[in-house]
DNA sequence: CAAGCGTGGTC
DNA sequence: TGACCAAGCTT
């Protein structure tokens, strides 16, 4: 194959348009793996423009490995707040506490022991390992295999786990040596830029080397198959205000969706009846005079809230798993998106009364 | 392994 | 407007 044999030139092809062409990011100047460890776990899923402003936030409140150890959970989900798939933070605290107790602080330089961090997969493992420490380890993410499957031609199906390990060797066939971080980088680059889904061709370093280009099967290629649709529930929430003042609220599971985060009460597939009699059958507790805040659609990867929600007034006591809190202390809580809209909702009503 | 897990941008 | 996407990991 064409690309196997003129290793060396697409190497050096492809690194000198990355040194020549990269974006500016905060992450690539540093090699500090603490850094490169949070900037990767945050671009998991997650495009470069919304990171960057949370990755500049995170390492200015959490700047070492110990603060980053020491600090309450919920101060760190609130740095986490909006950025989505809340138990990676969870994972990494995690994976820094036993960093620090476990590896006196340093974070381990093989694959073996890295990847036994919580929250350290196959890519980031790889990606620290060669980018920080410059070590060749393969970094496979969805950029890579769109690449590789078409410079190499390959149409095994990229949704399918284990079809990753062809791409995994292909990568540490080809990566180069003396500049793994360079490389990794560098196809992970372009990936995002020139070999996106609709691949610009014509701007492309190393379309010489490419057998999609030569055969013109860029566009078919990389194979991934469909996934299934996604159902959705309607879900009601309540927004609770006591006599003082003061809000409803509680602290969701540690795992599963939403993690960690704080929610209105809500009822998810809720019959059709009065507020009242719902709040007090599902939370035994007596409200009065619901008024109707916002309804809209919340789509989440895998499912769709369909989201009514009512404002309504109470002088019962909290319920079980519940607390009120006054107006600054909801500010402080860390709240996802579907909850922020609503308490923006709340805001806007307190204000014209 | 398949499914669960957020959010905002793009075509 | 809806499908698809974006530097994946866990269970």
């Amino acid at each position: 194959m064409q690309l196997i044999e003129q290793k060396r030139e697409f190497q050096s092809a492809l690194i000198q348009w990355y040194l020549r062409e990269k974006r500016d990011l905060p992450w690539r100047r540093t090699t500090n793996p603490y850094y490169i460890w949070v900037s990767e776990v945050m671009l998991q899923q997650t495009r470069v423009d919304t990171v960057i402003p949370y990755y500049e936030r995170f390492i200015k409140k959490f700047p070492t490995l110990a603060h980053l150890a020491e600090a309450d959970e919920a101060d760190v989900l609130k740095m986490w707040e909006g950025l989505g798939y809340y138990s990676r933070v969870r994972n990494l605290q995690a994976g820094v506490k036993e960093v620090v107790t476990q590896y006196n602080s340093q974070i381990p330089k093989t694959r073996k022991e890295i990847s036994q961090l919580k929250g350290v997969g196959p890519y980031t493992a790889g990606a620290v390992l060669s980018i920080a420490y410059g070590i060749p380890e393969h970094a496979v993410d969805g950029n890579v295999m769109r690449v590789m499957s078409r410079l190499l031609l390959i149409d095994e199906d990229i949704a399918i786990p284990r079809n990753k390990k062809i791409f995994e060797e292909v990568v540490m066939h080809l990566i180069d040596k003396e500049d793994p971080s360079s490389f990794n980088q560098a196809v992970m680059e372009l990936g995002a830029t020139i070999c996106t889904p609709n691949p610009k061709c014509l701007l492309c370093p190393v379309r010489e080397f490419c057998g999609a280009f030569h055969e013109g099967r860029q566009q078919e290629l990389p194979i991934k198959s469909k996934k299934v649709k996604m159902k959705t529930i309607p879900v009601l929430m309540v927004v609770i205000r006591n006599l003082d003042g003061k809000w409803l609220l509680r602290q969701r599971p540690a795992t599963g969706l939403l993690a960690n985060m704080w929610e209105f009460p809500l009822v998810e597939n809720y019959p059709s009846q009065a507020i009242e009699q719902l709040m007090q059958q599902q939370y035994k507790m007596q409200v009065e005079q619901p008024t109707p805040l916002l309804h809209f659609k919340h789509i989440f990867s895998h499912l769709t809230w369909d989201i009514t929600s009512h404002l309504v007034v109470t002088d019962d006591v909290a319920p079980e798993g519940f607390q009120f809190f006054s107006t600054e202390e909801v500010e402080a809580l860390p709240k996802a998106v579907p909850v922020i809209k609503i308490w923006q909702a709340v805001n806007e009503k307190e204000k014209n009364s």
